[in-house]
DNA sequence: AATAAGTCGTGATTTTATTCACATTCTTTT
DNA sequence: AAAAGAATGTGAATAAAATCACGACTTATT
């Protein structure tokens, strides 16, 4: 863990989920091998990208050939730590995080959400998408060695949530709400923002005209 | 529209909706001004990226003053062309889809979804969050002056669906689903992809440690 | 009125990320 | 076994973004 590889640049780190999930629909179609172009055209990413993020965990592949799916797997496997889970709390099961709770994240991986938490009462006790509801009041009792929070809360609740998150030791937190949420620096926070991601494609579509007509 | 003001980085303009609901925020607790570095602890951006970010737009400050929240208000619902709605359809109407329908993007914002499509005939007709529901099929009689779609279909489905949105002149797709679409160079998508934002979350923090208790 | 404090806008610098382009090596074909 | 073709890995170049740091101007204070 924690590894003296620390000099992976954060664009590339983030794109490692991708290229799992596309190696291991790769392997699943039972293809032996893939070249950094083919893995382009999947995943929409520049094949000398590609090239140059494997690159920074050595020769992956071969001159030539390309790079074997097998071994790509095991190894990005090994890499994202797929073979160990990591236990994940919901807070705020509203319509969006009713949504998470249904959807299936533990297919292609190492994340699980193991409960939810929320203030109105008559959701505690129900099993959405078979992961227990408790009530917020209890955070602090159910919240044991959970790394990750995803918070669905309303905004006006995300800091004193999320405050009491940190206070429970919860180390990563997923912000789903329009609040920028403040954290000790040793707290890693990634936001998203729905809103924000519908406008600023809104935006680029009005000022960041592309090539008209091309036909693909 | 489409401006020559060309030159405003995509890393800025990923921010101004962001700028612009906080601004909104300070006018509505009847803040008169604010400094770069007041919005950058709201917002969580450097200070001098605030300043050089809204200097592309000209001089919006006055040294030793800041900015005047009124002004700054005005400024971002002009250029972010808050006053003109722009036409949003929703496909898929799962649990995700259903999250978007209830959750009022019209708050603070130029967009709005219209109607949704679903191949589920039991949705059909249904008001979900007062927008129509229509089945699939449907989709090309509907879909007029709709400038953007929000997918959250099964990512089987995505490709399909996308083609037949780009053909009835969709020319912006905020795609939710895993699969990474191929369009036409004219379109612009925008992927945002749930599991590898939890994925690559876990990663950071399993090899990019923060600094150890620092008391914020 | 003079001084101090605050804050912008921006040239320069640094950092981060992407892309080019090619020598090298492996595979395939003849 | 030689030649042709394919594809990596990477030094170098380029592009994009963030940050530093400070002159210039404004506001507040004495």
């Amino acid at each position: 863990m924690n590894n003296e590889q620390n000099k992976i640049p954060q664009a590339t780190a983030k794109r490692l989920p991708l290229y799992y999930r596309f190696i291991n629909n790769l392997h699943h179609q039972g293809k032996l091998r893939v070249s950094s172009k083919e893995l382009s055209e999947a995943v929409k990413v520049d094949s000398a990208t590609i090239r140059r993020d494997f690159s920074y965990f050595g020769a992956l592949g071969k001159k030539g050939y390309g790079y074997n799916v097998e071994y790509l797997l095991s190894f990005f496997r090994k890499t994202l730590d797929q073979d160990e889970v990591t236990k994940v709390a919901l807070i705020g099961v509203g319509n969006l995080g009713t949504a998470f709770l249904h959807y299936n994240f533990m297919k292609n991986n190492n994340t699980k959400i193991e409960m939810a938490f929320d203030a109105d009462p008559n959701k505690l006790g129900s099993d959405i998408g078979g992961v227990p509801v408790y009530h917020v009041d209890d955070l602090e009792d159910h919240l044991k060695n959970t790394a990750v929070a995803i918070l669905t809360v309303p905004s006006t609740e995300a800091q004193g949530i999320t405050e009491r998150l940190v206070d429970a030791g919860v180390s990563g937190i997923l912000n789903f709400t329009p609040a920028r949420i403040s954290v000790p620096d040793h707290i890693r926070v990634h936001h998203i923002d729905l809103s924000v991601e519908l406008q600023s494609l809104v935006y680029f579509l009005k000022h960041y005209p592309l090539e008209e007509e091309a036909g693909d």
